[in-house]
DNA sequence: ATTCGCAATAATATATGATATTTTTTATTT
DNA sequence: AAATAAAAAATATCATATATTATTGCGAAT
């Protein structure tokens, strides 16, 4: 897929960035450019262009003169962030559900058939492609809410939800079957064009998994 | 007040970005590294972090390999821009009218006197300071949102309410006594607890805003 | 003895100019 | 007019120099 990104920049943004979202880099641990340049084979200068990108995103923090740091974690923080993705995503859903043609649909089905068959793997016990499955979720909210008419929001929305899926990552345990449900009525709710289900099953979805995984972080 | 920036980076930063969102630097047009060199005395290994920085946040578009552009502007992306700020701000002033406390409502008194003021200046037609007066606007904005308790929405509506800004300053006619009117409605209301009365004010203030810039934009 | 303050030193971040690639423009040929 | 090749311009990357911050070690004061 995208293995090959044209320039290095990018390539050690898309790296550092993953490395982060997936918890191999710490949570507040410093950032070293000597050691970044080591680990990701880039120059000084292309570290910093990159880390500068990912303090903006948030998912970085810059001290001026003094360093970047992997963005700290904290429960807080854990709380805006799902509120945060309940405003934007419920709003997005709404429209969507609204706007979404043929081509909207299709593509909806087939992330639904995709994610719905690597979690009845994950139940099954099967938990060796956890960064598969959560790509499949991500593209599954994200199918939802595509037809929302706004460039602006859908891309609020995907850096929201990488951070989200950055706690997920944390302390990774999954909610099962439960989710699984959550997601079939979303599902549904959205093809039957039913933005008020939708809305509802989507809201609880993201509380439900909040309290999971604030409930696990207290436990760590 | 914010003249002496410690470093470099964060000095070129903060002009660059003044200078798209004031128009300086006109939307679409193409930022050169030895153009920007010149005129921002930097090197480009500094403007490029800049750069990076900028297009995260989405006041330049980077074009892989082929540089920087200043964002362009349409009515499309104006209208996005007003429903996020709708969304995310009326969002956050429900919040804070909830949890404010006084030192919220001394803030905000402030805020709106000196915003007053200088409405009052406009109104008779010294537009000598519409960038004091933007900020002025800006912080009052602020003010009534300060409380919302998420420092990850506030940051996303600073950003918001800047691209914004850009889009008022591009044709910058003022709507004149009707928008001071809906200031004091929201600041009233604010004061009052009452949610319900200053979220229509806000959302109306800016639904009005965004139809008289796009009218203004579509004479151009 | 332990803490505090103050150098000197080491480590680190910031900033620059030089080099290698790539893209764009111009010129030439079919 | 279209396609190709050479030249020019611009970007991406790097290695290095400068400035700042953090650390260490030493001596004075409590």
């Amino acid at each position: 897929m995208s293995q090959t990104a044209p320039t290095v920049g990018s390539s050690t943004y898309e790296r550092i960035k993953h490395d982060i979202i997936f918890g191999e880099l710490a949570p507040g641990s410093k950032l070293k450019l000597d050691g970044l340049r080591d680990r990701y084979s880039a120059s000084v200068s292309t570290l910093r262009e990159t880390l500068n990108r990912l303090a903006s995103e948030g998912f970085v923090q810059a001290a001026e003169q003094r360093g970047f740091f992997v963005r700290p974690v904290s429960a807080d923080d854990l709380t805006e962030i799902a509120e945060l993705r309940i405003l934007l995503e419920c709003s997005a859903l709404e429209t969507s559900i609204a706007c979404g043609d043929a081509d909207w649909e299709g593509n909806l089905v087939a992330a639904h058939h995709k994610l719905h068959l690597i979690e009845q793997k994950m139940l099954a016990g099967d938990t060796s492609q956890k960064e598969l499955w959560k790509r499949y979720d991500g593209e599954f909210h994200q199918a939802l809410i595509q037809a929302c008419n706004s460039q602006n929001l859908l891309s609020l929305h995907t850096t929201i939800f990488d951070k989200y899926l950055r706690y997920q990552m944390l302390v990774f345990t999954s909610r099962g079957q439960e989710a699984v449900e959550e997601h079939k009525t979303m599902f549904d709710a959205a093809l039957a064009r039913d933005p008020v289900r939708a809305k509802a099953a989507l809201e609880t979805h993201i509380r439900l998994g909040l309290e999971h995984t604030l409930t696990a972080m207290a436990a760590m």
